[in-house]
Formats: C-alpha cells, structure tokens, sequence
DNA sequence: CATGAATGAGGGTTCATTCAT
DNA sequence: AATGAATGAACCCTCATTCAT
C-alpha cells in the first residue's frame, strides 16, 4: 500500500505479511475455480491467469494442484465452523432455538455458495481429501452437541417427543438448505422454478423450520400407515 | 433395392443387435467412469479398458466426450423416469399417499446412487448438458402432477393445509433422500455416521415419511415466532 | 434415367454402366476435394459425404487415397490432352499461329481451374504420383512438336529468330498462363487485385500473346545490356 | 522491481537469446516441413523429431499448427520483402533498369525454392493464412512503386509504349521466375527437361529479361492479328 | 524470496483402411 | 457386385510440473 515502508516494521516483517496476503489471493482465485470447474476440471494456469502473480508460485506456496485444492477444502470448512461457533441460540426457548437454528443455517447456506459446491465436489471423490485432513477431522463439529443440548431442553419441557436424534436432525436440517443451493440448476431446468431467486426464499426458509419443528413437536411421529387405504 | 433381402436380413438384424449390445455396454462403464470422476475426471481411455472394444468404438458410437457424457445423462434420466412412471398411489388415502411416494423416492435414491453423482455432477457444471438435451426437457415431470392431485384430494377431505406447494414439496423430498445419498461421504468422515448404511435405512425412511406427512397436515404450519423467549 | 431397362441390353450390361456411373461420379466428387484441399488435406470421408454412394465403393472401385489421386490426376491430364489435340493451327501463318496458341492456352487454363491446382499439389509432392504413371509420361508432348512446326515455319519465312526453343516457348506460355490462375489468391491479398476477374482477361491474353511474339520476332533478343549507363 | 537487477541481467538474456534461437531453429525446420508436405501434410511430430527440442516446444513458443504455419510464412514473406528493399536499379536508365529488376527476381526465386512452395500452398488454401496476417497485407508492396518509377522514366524517354501497368508488368516478371521453379517437377517429368537446373539458367534468365524489355519497348505491341492467314 | 523457460506424460480426437458377410 | 460395422495408428494438443538461475 504505502510506498514507505514503516519504519517500526522490519523488512522480514513485510515481506511475510506479502506472502501472505499473496497466498490468500491464490486462495480465493483458486476456490471460484475448483467450485466453477470441479476438480479435475479445475486449471492451475486459469487460475494464475486470473492473479498478479505467476504460475510458479502456486508450486511455491502450496507444492501442487492436490496440496491447494486441500487448502481450499480447510478454507470453506473452516469458515463454515467459524460461522456456526457465532450461532447463539441457548438463551432461547427449545422450539425458538431449534427454528432459529434451522433459518441460520438456511441463510448460510444460501451465502456460501462456493462452499456448497467444494462440499459436492468433495463428495463426488468420496470426500478422499477432506479424509486426509487431519484439521479438519479435529475440528469438530459443535453443532451436534448444541442441538444435543436443545433436544434435551426440548424433551425436558415436555415439548419435543423422546425420539429424536441430534445427527438425524442436523442432517435434515443440512439436506433442507443444501439441495436448494447445490441441485439449483437441474432443478431450474426440470421444474423451470429458480430455487435460488430471493423471490422464493423467505417461503423456503420459513418452510424447513415448520418441518424441523414440526417433526420434533409432533405427538406420535409415526401417525400414519401406508397401507391403510388401500 | 436388393433383389435378394431375405438372405441378408437375418445377418444385418443379428449385427445391429450386437452393435447396440456394444453401445449398450459402453454407456454402462461410462455410466460408472463419469460417476466415479466427474465430468473432466473421467477418462475415455479408462472406459475403453474396462471394456472388450477400443476406444476408437466410443468415438464411432457417440462422436466424442461430451456426447457420451450426454447420453450417459439421458440414460439415466430416462431410467428414473421410468421408475417414477410405475409409482401408483393414487389408489390410497392422501395421507398415505404422500408418505407411500415419499419412501419409495426414498428407496429409488438408494438404489440408483449413479444418478445421483451425476446430478451432483451435473449442477458443478450449472446444468449445461441438460439444458442442451431437449429430449430431457421435455420428458415432463409428471411427478409434480402426482402430488398436485394428492394436495388436491388431501385439502378436499380436510386433512392438508391450505398453503402447500406441489414443486416445494417435491424439493423437501427430494432434498431429504438426495443429501443422504450425495453427501455421505463428507457426512460420514465429520459426523462419523454412515447415511447410507443398512442400519440407519429404515430410521431414516420413516424419518422423511413423517416430516412431509407432518408438514402437510400441520394446522398451522408457522406455529412457532422465532424472536419468542428472547 | 429411365425406370425401364432397356430391353435389348443384357443386367450385366446395366450392371457396368452403373458402375462407371458410380466411378465417374466418385472422380468428379475427388477432383474437387483434392483440388481443394491438396493430397493430404482431402478427406475420405468428405468425398463419401458429397455422393450418393457409400466410402465403402472408393476403396472398392479404387483400392485406397493414393489411388483415386492418380486416378484423379490422369483424368484431368487427359482431358488437357485431349484439348490440346482439338487445337488446330497449322493453317495459319507462324505469327499468327503461335498467337493462337498462347491465346488457347490461355484460355484453357482459364477454364480449368481444378487441373491447375492438382498440378500444382502435384508440384508440391515433387511429381511422385505423375512419375509413377506410365499412362500419363506415355501420353507423350504434342504440344512441343506442334511448337516446333510452327517455329520452323517462322524461321523459313524470315519472320522469327533462330535462337528459339520449342520446350523454352512452351515454358514460357504456360508460365504467363498458369501463374495468373495458380497464383490468383495470393496475389490478390497483396496487390488488391483480382487477375481471374473477367474484367482483367482480354488484356492479359493480349499481353500473352504479344509477349511471344514479341519474343520471336526480335531481331536481336539480347539487345541491352545491363551495365549500361551505370 | 529487483533489488539487484546488474547479476541477473546477463543470465536472462542468455536465456531469452537461447529461447530466440530455438524459436528460429523450430521456424527453419517447419519451414522445411511445411514446403515439403504442405500445410496438412506436415507433422509436428517430424519437426520436432528433426531437432533438439521436443514438441512440446513448439506449442509453448507458437501455440498450434496454424500458428507455426502462419509464422513461417510471415518468415519467408519477410525476408523477400527485404530482398525486394535492397534493389537498386534507380540509377540505371530505365531498360537496363527493368532487366536488371527482371534477372534479380528471377535469381531471387532460384535462390528460395521454400518461399515458392509455401506461396504454392498458401494458394491452393486461397491465401486464407496470409489473408489473416495483417502485418504480411501491411509491409505491401514496395516493387510496384518501383515498376511504375521505372515505367515513368522510360516513357519519358521515349522508350517504352504507352499502354503497360506496373502490376501487369510484375505479374508477368512473377509469372515467368516462378514457374520454372514451381513447376520443375511436373515439367521435368512431362518434357524430359530440369527447368532447374544450373545448365539452363543463364538462358532462361536472358530470356525473361528479353521478353519484359521487348514487350515494353515493342512500337505497337498488338501488331498481329490471328485471323490473318486463315 | 522469486521467476521465465522448459517439459514428460497422457488426453481427446481423426484418419485411412479392412473385416465379415 | 456391394456394404455396414469396426478398427489400428497416429495426430494435434494440454496438463501439471520442474529446472536453472
């Protein structure tokens, strides 16, 4: 920025804060592309191409394709678990918290959407790199526990039924928000309705928290036969 | 033209049903390259090794890459078609209706897992291919007429609310049963639970019956304000 | 033509005349492409493309490429050949028939367009198919001896030199006469101008024409010297 | 940029000179290929093979086929440009100074077979590479300033006819030079005599100087009349 | 710390041609 | 005599990567 380099800062200092910040250009060049393209489809000299720097650092700052496409990976979860640490929804009441819960994570699906597309990308390899991180295996996932800690809060006040599991409602809750964004475009050509347009999110969002509380306030959840009626 | 076709028929009928034998078995292998790597990952000289033809037959057969691509995409599609095209439910009672096409969507995601990372696929790519394949398009989606007669009958006997929207509750089902499959692996490395194992298949199954059941037949579906208990 | 044989001629017969229907056919449809194209340039399966019959009859009725190119070049020099043979000059007075001669000439590279440029690809393969076919070498060179009538006529009556060479003369004309055809694209591009356009063809004939004679009635070809007012 | 740019600077311009000359070795050597087989018929793979570097080299330095091709023939252009530019024939009087202009072409083309075969090729493609080479279409074409300086003068003088174009004359100067080069080998095979030959090229280069000066100093160019004599 | 030049390995594609009837 | 199906061999090109300074 400043011509003058600061007099209190030494060189080294510097110099370590540009490489720095040079590794987080090729870091936000390098995950438009690996979401654009996916990986294999993803190009090292695309990416260079759309930076100040060369090629040749790639290599030097992350060794190679597989390294930064990793990188990536630890990258978009890492601000996902960043994000979800902020969710404070404790002071509120089993049912309040769990719809509010729901809607965040509605919303922060609908804000990160390279993510999504790293997380399908990840899954078409049988999630073999994020295998790989140990970080990111060790990062934990808070997010069960918190609704863990709802569920009982819920069962305790009598509001919620006894059934229910924090995995199993985290992953209906993941696959309400999650489709939306990633399956948006077969789905826009098929049904010709554009899931993501702002047009139909408010609906959509209040939409998967009814279900989530539905679900779990429901009386007897297994209400009904599907072979009564036939 | 020939004076003698009688002779000849019998050869050129037994050559074309191995010649689409071949482009059959081509589609297969193809079917499970592109599944496997994705769209750029996948490599035409691997589907030719997996095979007893070489891969100049791909080339003779589907002109090249993305045409095969395209028809592994029309394949597959069609397939699922097919499937939805047997559901009969409009025999049951709404209610159970609803949940009767709910879990055999359910089961049909399980069985056909290839579909469902072409469709993950498919969306990295923005759809591109199948906007181009108009034969696709144009397959209908009869699946949304379905549950628009259930919604119809339900609300008529007073066991649905009002509100509800076919395509949207064509999403939340499809949301429920795709992620389970198309986000195992992720799931299963941070969460530490297989989605798409055996054991959890039924827990599951009734799990995304009672959610849209539940939804459905909710009094009111937005019960609960989020900025209560605050 | 007509959809009822003949009687009086025998299927075998039809059969044939079928047959070098379908072989003249094929010639005209090469000629074009390797006119076009050159030799390897020429596709196969663009010549298949352009008729009625299948790529399957080339190799049939001619073995392979290289063999349609021949056959190719022997039929364009034939039909050189045998335009050469209808011209009839003798009658006329040397001067008068040698313009002829350069004027026909002229003409008849004018008119075939496709025989120039297989000369000139020809040239390119340094001559190797035309050296191979001892029908083509055979066809012999009436040209030089008409040549040399005419300049034996012109030296008897005192009207040409005698330092002329029927071969020399020949070059010359064809050289004046090619070039203009040959070369038309090129030059076109960069002297923005169109040689084979028929606004620019009496003149240049007329060139031609006086050109040689020029060069034959000169008393003293070599009249000047180049150092020459240095 | 470079804090000590002095220690650097010999080694990058050894490479960049080593780069320069690879690039040149790569052009003479597809130059060679180019004219040898044409623009379809040339492989990378044989250029490659013929030299020191490997393919991959070409397509780092050029890019592609069309593109080498394109370098090449703005190679050979060029250097016939510079050829054209070192003339001087202005201080000779002006039927020395077209005959001279006519034997230095006709020396020029002797000397540079490739140049001829590569204007050969690019005309049976219809100069569409040289049509997209504005640099090429932009050195124009300086020797018709001089055709027409020279045409000037000798009509002043009283030597030349009235009636002569400065193109037409180059045409036919062009025509002439490069015939007997282009076409050697058909030529050869057809009349028994190497056009190209070192026995031959005294005579044929007095003879085209013959032929231009006589057309331009000849007192009434179209003196003959075909009809008479019939 | 930084970089322009160079490259081995393989990728998709196309060609002329032949097999089997 | 005639042909639809099949193919081996190469061809142009691109990719991630490393060398040499």
């Amino acid at each position: 920025m400043s011509s003058q380099p600061a007099p209190r800062a030494p060189q080294g200092e510097r110099r370590r804060r540009d490489a720095e910040r040079t590794k987080a250009e090729i870091l936000d060049v390098a995950q438009a592309e690996f979401a654009r393209h996916g990986y294999a489809g993803a190009r090292i000299d695309e990416i260079a191409a759309l930076m100040r720097t060369t090629k040749r650092m790639i290599y030097y700052y992350f060794g190679g394709k597989e390294q930064l496409y990793l990188a990536v990976l630890e990258k978009v979860y890492t601000e996902v678990r960043a994000a979800e640490a902020a969710i404070d929804v404790e002071h509120l009441a089993p049912v309040a918290a769990i719809r509010t819960l729901a809607e965040l994570t509605f919303d922060h699906h609908d804000a990160h959407r390279d993510f999504i597309k790293i997380v399908s990308i990840e899954n078409i390899h049988h999630a073999e790199h994020l295998r790989k991180s140990q970080a990111l295996v060790d990062l934990g996932v808070p997010v069960i526990d918190l609704i863990e800690r709802i569920l009982a809060a819920g069962r305790e006040r009598g509001e919620f039924g006894t059934g229910a599991d924090a995995v199993d409602v985290h992953m209906m809750i993941s696959s309400l928000c999650f489709f939306r964004i990633a399956n948006q475009h077969t789905f826009g050509v098929l049904f010709d309705r554009d899931l993501a347009a702002p047009e139909h999110r408010d609906r959509l969002r209040t939409m998967v928290g009814d279900m989530v509380v539905g679900y779990l306030t429901a009386a007897d959840p297994a209400r009904t036969d599907p072979t009564v009626g036939r």
